[in-house]
DNA sequence: ACATTGACTAATT
DNA sequence: TAATTAGCCAATG
């Protein structure tokens, strides 16, 4: 936990708790905010959309995963289930078929 | 050092 | 709109 790459772990798990109820984020965007941040902090280049995904499996627990959702809206597959009844608790926007939720309406940055 | 894998994405069909 | 393909980056065996 002391390497600069357990501290890009830290990073996404604090960004992902920022995420506000009944909003989510993509892999693809935390990775752009995270890069850009690293860039300002002139901290080695974020790797990008995977590593955010295995961040979340290694540390997620204890943090909002179910806010991190794919490009296309869907929540990992294995654990879609479980996670859209998070979203739906929360009120996030979800498509009319209750598997995907609307990106256009629920997509937040951390300016918010 | 090489091959495989994964909570991904974007472009193509 | 949905399935397929290729690219990607770090971890793991």
């Amino acid at each position: 936990m002391t390497d600069e790459q357990d501290e890009h772990v830290d990073a996404v798990l604090a960004l992902v708790a920022q995420i506000p109820p009944g909003r989510a984020m993509t892999y693809g965007t935390i990775a752009e905010v995270l890069a850009d941040r690293a860039l300002a902090e002139g901290r080695r280049p974020f790797g990008g959309p995977r590593h955010v995904g295995r961040a979340l499996a290694r540390a997620g627990s204890g943090v909002p995963w179910w806010r991190v959702v794919n490009a296309a809206g869907r929540p990992p597959a294995r654990h879609a289930t479980r996670a859209l009844a998070l979203l739906t608790d929360e009120g996030t926007p979800l498509s009319e078929d209750g598997e995907r939720v609307v990106l256009r309406r629920a997509i937040w940055f951390p300016d918010d």
